[in-house]
DNA sequence: CAAATCCTTAAGATTATCTTAAGGCAATAT
DNA sequence: ATATTGCCTTAAGATAATCTTAAGGATTTG
């Protein structure tokens, strides 16, 4: 169910952040701010997935993709600025299983990498583990790979970032989460003002397609001067 | 259990009011009014969480922020003003863990700072203790994370300051709580004059709420010129 | 019985949330 | 390239929940 992940990124703030959500995860982090001391620890510890900047001081996120190829065959997402042009990206990726463009949704990172241990656990093991990419209760059906959702058998087209709102909530529903902790695991971003409703609105659109009101809510609550929350 | 926190602010009040919250609940308290002295005591003692304010008359907290960064891994909570621009919080307070914003609650202070100590001994040890966001006794459970309380199996809806105000009783059960020590509690505001009956009112939506009368009480006891009071 | 303290109630002030709509941005199609 | 579409954010007014204040009544104390 754990697995072991390299990250590498000469942001420090950014690895920061990443072993931030991965820990919650519970995955074993191993973090480093340069290429050189993570080709090292590659060699000594058993990792099973690497997250690769590709722009790093030293060796760039490709050699290091080149290097750990040869030796090993665990899957390696990369990660890139958006500005980087398309064709330096292209070829800096090459060889990766997957690849995110910065900035990024801390769940989509989380996403993609049970995604990817999901598929090489899949054609690795003879006892493949299941990640859990559905959520599922009471005519909700939630699906993380495809981002569709399905209420009492109807589908719902709801936006990424609508989709994230529910995915949060319902994977902690029976307890309410706040505002600033919605903004946070959906945006990323630490800093949250009270004069920011656009979470509000958000779920405001979310109970609108859910057929759900504010006042006599159906699934999503308002919990006053705390947050919002989904019954067990 | 207990901890070594780093207190720094040049409001001298605010950082005293900090103090005694903290100590209040057992932790040992390093308290400074500037960012120099500040820095000196990280490296001779062992610090376990740090509280900054972001605006300091020598050192900002930014800066010795990222001077602890350096050479340390305890948790870092920034105060800011209120009126700051978010764009300056958001660079000054970056690499903090959590920040929080003035005036603040003394309970909401506390429950952060514990917040972040689980956060970090859960990452950094083998046994990770459990700091105490959950009361519970005799048919009543109250839920400092959620704000959620539940009486004989019955979720009682509170406010947050009905919530505040129990919170602090039950910590404080077989004890007398005067009403100005309630209101220093949930209000953090210092000043309480005795034409202040806002607690008193707040101690009657309680006993409502919780089938409870002021002449024979079940749980919120009255006792004569000297406050409130919930059996051991 | 008088004085002090506490209880109850309700109205007004305050604060949080809801709703709506408009403008900006980004992805997609022409 | 440019146009179109859909999504996200912001802002402002409306609504609803909560908080505070104040006044009168009740209870306890001395």
């Amino acid at each position: 169910m754990t697995a072991n992940i390299l990250v590498v990124d000469d942001e420090q703030s950014i690895a920061d952040l990443i072993e931030v959500y991965l820990k919650n995860e519970n995955y074993d982090v191993f973090k480093f701010y340069n290429g050189r001391d993570a080709l090292q620890c590659v060699e000594n510890q058993n990792i099973d997935l690497a997250i690769l900047d590709v722009m790093l001081p030293d060796v760039d996120g490709f050699s290091i993709c080149q290097q750990i190829r040869e030796k090993h065959k665990f899957p390696v997402i990369m990660l890139t600025a958006k500005e980087e042009e398309i064709d330096k990206i292209t070829g800096l990726t090459l060889g990766a299983d997957d690849y995110i463009t910065k900035p990024f949704r801390p769940l989509e990172l989380v996403a993609r990498v049970k995604a990817q241990l999901r598929r090489f656990t899949k054609y690795n093991s003879a006892e493949p583990k299941q990640e859990e990419h559905l959520i599922t209760f009471s005519g909700l059906v939630l699906d993380m790979d495809t981002h569709e959702c399905t209420l009492n058998e109807k589908k719902l087209s709801l936006t990424p970032t609508e989709f994230s709102i529910l995915w949060v909530l319902c994977s902690n529903r029976g307890r309410v989460v706040s505002s600033e902790e919605l903004f946070q695991e959906v945006w990323g971003d630490k800093y949250f003002t009270n004069s920011n409703n656009t979470v509000m609105v958000h779920i405001r659109h979310l109970r609108e397609k859910m057929h759900d009101s504010a006042e006599h809510p159906k699934y999503i609550k308002t919990v006053w001067g705390v947050g919002y929350k989904i019954e067990k």
